[in-house]
RNA sequence: GGGCGGUUAGCUCAGUUGGUCAGAGCGGCUGGUUUACACCCAGUAGGUCACAGGUUCGACUCCUGUACCGCCCACCA
């Protein structure tokens, strides 16, 4: 079973990754009484590809799950993908405009539309699992799931009754973000904005002169707005009318006084044009004025503008400048204005502001159960993360998060787009909208027979709206044709539920006699894996998506989605810009990378060196330098194996019961106790998500330690037991960074009857095998041997010698070690005998703790022993070590001393000093010691 | 305008509660092919830790201010 010289990846990833899939492995078990370890996985978009971002994320992710499985406990990570609805139909949309479909909306519409985008997500979602795969996830495919699913469908329908009734979902006529590329709404949070250079003109009207970039929007402008504190408006007051003369004739406009005004900017005077400007919206409801649209939904101008009915915005306005410029009405055009226009995250159009009706979730309405008091959504997104039941990693984003809480306006839901959730509202055309609604609260309602509320009904006539869990199509009260609210809802309302929704028994989502409270208890995923460890996402959607989760879920299940959240950063080009799809030649795609460098170097060069929330930078031979890294770990198992070839033992059959300390050498020893540093190291680091550090602890013990010291210092009197055991307990605590080499190479060295490495549990530091003063003595013999070979070359020895030392009697390890190591040292120093005595050092300026080094042809040095160091530097700087402290000391006393302090400093700050000085006592005291066995 | 960060060796970055922290990787330079590995080994050079004050016995680490760079949010009629 000879291992082939260099590690090649492609030849086992994806038949390990296959094996552990097989194996069971990845599948938790709800039944189990381990304690859980749960992580969801942030569904990518199910468009298209995989991207660094989602590398990032599921090696991070991968490396919890597997420790924490290792560990012992039930760990479940739930794979899944997201129905990214205005995203994936806007990509759809474009794909058939190319094939030559003009308007697929209107030429295939609504079934017809949803049925080839849910085809399209179909494929676009096996590539992903076929990529997830390739990064070595180890999720739990079993459970994989999509924002689509009908379940998932079933709880966004009862977290949206349940809002309702609540109270807390509403309709109302706001300004929105109209996309009119995509015909929806977008959030705030998903517009961008982007730098435009445009005229800015200003206009006589009437008595003022007014500044805009929009004059396409001026039509229905009647009502001039300045600040009331502006001196130079002094003589207009609020209410004031005057006619002016304005696009298509005269105007009648009234004078509005309004704080919002900036004095500063341009004439401090502007009109307002409430529908299409939300500063203006929020204007007009503050003076009760009159709204009227200017632009319609297809982005072309209504006919409030007169000859300019049906235009484009682009086509008008030069048209409407150059009238109003022969009107005589235009003052000046700034040129080189800049501004910044609003475009759409998702579709890239640019937006409009309109007025429309739309589901909002009320943010501010105090109706949630917490503690014993009603709050509201706003406060539950504050309580969980102030009070720590939510800690987000790093620890600054708590600030970046309640900066954005504290400033949420309530959250439009619905879009106008057909892929996604629909809005679970029916309407009766029998019904009367004035009458309100009729509400499906009444679990009886599932079995047709959905009653209205009596007090909603008067006599003959009933409400229009109806909202219910389950589709209906007859009016549950008349028995008339419903129809459902064309509306479907923002994708973030269902990932919102993610962590949870994903856990509940698809086989209870077409029970529709349970309550949502009922559906939650009678899943035993939900109730053995949730709330969720921890929440690993990039910093970028913190807002969209985890202050969303929070949300809806302390709200819906009445506990925290997850315990911790952990944001990584963006992956970057070597210049640190954002990498893009249009500028391929900084591209660094997975796929690419993968083949030829590996998965498990990808891994690692994304997370070590890397501190989570920063962004960092990315590059071919950053990889390259971890590839080289899986190659050493390689290569030092290759010799492992060849040493136990030649020592004619199995690895196999080699248990960590043959490790017997006494026969050990003192390397041996050395490397043990190392070990154990190392296992409780890399525990507590991951414990504590410090994935970098651990990180690069692993390689540096690997590379500088195991390899380049204990292998390069052992060659040729290795005891195969150490060697075995060193090798096996490094495959496990780097099999969560390097899942598959470290499977590969377990193969070969596990022992008899152990399965594989992915199942295998987690080691354990034993104390008995720390040995501090070991690791310090083989320093010494290390040093000893280097000396040897320095003093040979700088001496210009060209043929082999041989070499006579001494060591001081008090270092009689040394001496012996170095006996044991003699074919190691000969070689190393080229020498062609070595005699190692223990004695006193004969000669002129030997000193104690020295070994004399006599090579047989006159030449002699003489090498301190004393743990490397000059026992006359060691001794003076003790002795300066131990005045400073005795001088802290004191000062320390005098500061306890001293009534004041006492009296007047916090209790928490005397408590600290006292401590301080304690330890300072205590190191004052180890120093004591030194000195004396100086 | 509001908020958050960064500034440490030529490059990319660590530095966990103030006292062996002045570090790693890459790159540079000098040697080297020895029972795995040239995707290697042994060495080596290098930084007033942006700047100025302050707190402290002691500051890369805490506080204040300045300069530059970056990000997020709001927003420019």
């Amino acid at each position: 079973m000879a291992l082939p010289k260099a590690y090649d990846p492609k030849a086992c990833e994806d038949r390990i990754y296959a094996l552990w899939e097989s194996s069971g492995a990845f599948k938790a078990d709800a039944k189990s009484t381990k304690e859980s370890f749960t992580v969801s996985m942030p569904p990518p978009n199910a468009t298209g590809q995989l991207h660094l971002g989602h590398a990032v994320m599921l090696a991070l992710e991968d490396i919890f799950i597997r420790f924490n499985r290792m560990k012992g406990k039930e760990a479940l990570w739930v794979p899944g993908t997201d129905h990214a609805a205005i995203a994936t139909e806007s990509v759809v949309i474009k794909n058939l405009q190319k094939e030559g479909m003009r308007d697929p909306r209107a030429q295939l519409g609504r079934e017809k539309l949803v049925a080839r985008i849910a085809e399209f997500v179909e494929k676009s979602r096996a590539t992903i699992r076929g990529q997830i795969r390739k990064m070595g996830a180890s999720c739990d495919w079993s459970r994989e799931r999509y924002t689509m699913d009908p379940v998932l469908n079933r709880c966004v329908n009862e977290v949206f009754v349940q809002m309702y009734e609540d109270g807390l979902i509403y309709r109302g006529h706001r300004i929105v973000n109209w996309d009119p590329k995509m015909q929806t709404t977008v959030s705030d949070d998903e517009i961008e904005y982007r730098e435009e250079k445009a005229p800015f003109y200003t206009f006589q009207y009437g008595p003022f002169q007014i500044s805009t970039s929009r004059p396409e929007t001026k039509f229905g402008d009647k009502y001039v707005v300045m600040h009331p504190d502006d001196d130079r408006y002094d003589k207009y007051k609020h209410g004031d009318t005057f006619v002016a003369e304005w696009i298509n004739g005269p105007v009648t406009a009234t004078v509005i006084k309004d704080k919002a005004i900036d004095m500063a900017f341009g004439t401090g005077v502007m009109t307002i044009t409430p529908w299409h400007d939300p500063v203006d919206f929020e204007i007009a409801e503050r003076h009760d004025l009159q709204k009227e649209q200017i632009i319609g939904f297809d982005g072309k101008l209504l006919s409030i503008a007169g000859e300019f009915e049906g235009l484009p915005i682009a086509d008008a306005r030069p048209k409407i400048v150059e009238k109003l410029k022969e009107k005589g009405l235009l003052v000046k055009t700034d040129e080189n204005y800049v501004h910044r226009v609003a475009v759409s995250y998702r579709g890239k159009g640019v937006v409009e502001p309109q007025i429309k009706e739309q589901w909002f979730i009320d943010v501010n309405k105090p109706v949630v159960s917490w503690k014993r008091r009603k709050i509201s959504l706003k406060q539950i997104m504050q309580e969980t993360v102030r009070t720590k039941l939510i800690a987000i990693i790093p620890e600054r984003f708590e600030k970046v998060y309640f900066n954005w809480v504290d400033n949420l306006r309530d959250w439009c839901v619905s879009r106008q787009i057909w892929w996604g959730h629909r809005v679970p509202v029916y309407y009766c055309s029998e019904g009367d909208a004035v009458q309100g609604e009729v509400r499906s609260d009444e679990r009886s309602a599932m079995s047709g027979e959905l009653k209205a509320q009596s007090s909603k009904l008067k006599a003959g006539r009933h409400a229009a709206m109806i909202v219910s869990v389950t589709p209906i199509t007859q009016c549950p009260v008349c028995g008339g044709q419903v129809t459902q609210d064309p509306d479907t809802l923002d994708t973030w309302f269902s990932s919102g539920l993610w962590t949870w929704s994903t856990l509940v028994d698809p086989a209870l989502a077409d029970d529709t006699s349970l309550s949502l409270p009922d559906l939650l208890k009678s899943s035993p995923d939900f109730r053995k894996f949730h709330p969720t460890q921890v929440m690993e996402t990039g910093y970028d959607i913190i807002f969209f998506w985890v202050a969303r989760m929070i949300l809806m879920t302390t709200y819906a299940t009445g506990d925290i989605p997850f315990e911790t959240v952990y944001l990584h950063g963006l992956i970057r080009t070597r210049e640190g810009k954002k990498m893009s799809k249009s500028d391929p030649e900084t591209m660094i795609d997975p796929l690419d990378i993968i083949p030829k460098y590996g998965a498990d170097a990808l891994r690692l060069s994304m997370i070590v060196g890397q501190s989570p929330g920063a962004d960092a930078r990315l590059y071919e031979e950053k990889i390259g330098g971890y590839r080289n890294f899986i190659n050493k770990l390689w290569n030092a198992s290759r010799f492992v194996l060849l040493q136990c070839e030649q020592a004619g033992a199995d690895p196999q059959k080699i248990d960590n019961g043959q490790l017997i300390i006494d026969n050990c050498s003192l390397a041996d020893r050395a490397l043990l106790s190392a070990l154990q540093q190392l296992i409780e190291d890399v525990t507590k680091g991951l414990d504590e998500y410090r994935l970098s550090d651990v990180g690069e602890r692993l390689y540096s013990f690997v590379w500088d330690y195991f390899c380049d010291w204990y292998l390069e210092l052992t060659k040729g009197e290795a005891n195969i037991a150490v060697l075995v055991h060193t090798l096996r307990t490094i495959l496990i605590l780097l099999h969560p960074y390097c899942p598959f080499v470290t499977e590969e190479l377990w193969g070969s060295v596990k022992p008899a009857g152990a399965g594989m490495l992915i199942k295998e549990p987690w080691p354990e530091a034993q104390k008995k095998l720390r040995d501090e003063e070991v690791e310090a003595q083989l320093q010494i013999v290390i040093q000893t041997v280097k000396e040897i070979r320095a003093l040979r070359v700088a001496q210009n020895v060209e043929a082999q010698v041989k070499v006579h030392i001494i060591i001081d009697v008090d270092y009689p390890e040394v001496a012996e070690i170095l006996r044991l190591q003699e074919a190691h040292v000969l070689r190393l120093a080229r020498l062609s005998s070595l005699e190692v005595n223990v004695g006193i050092p004969a000669g002129p300026g030997f000193r104690h703790g020295q070994a004399a080094i006599r090579i047989l042809n006159g030449m002699e040095i003489h090498m301190p022993l004393a743990g490397l160091v000059d026992v006359e530097k060691e001794r003076a700087a003790m002795a300066k070590e131990k005045e400073q402290l005795e001088q802290f000391i004191a000062a320390g006393e005098a500061k306890l001393a001293n009534q004041d302090f006492v009296a007047r400093a916090p209790e928490k700050v005397v408590l600290a000093e006292k401590e301080k000085l304690a330890q300072l006592k205590d190191k004052l005291a180890k120093v004591g010691e030194r000195l004396k066995t100086l």
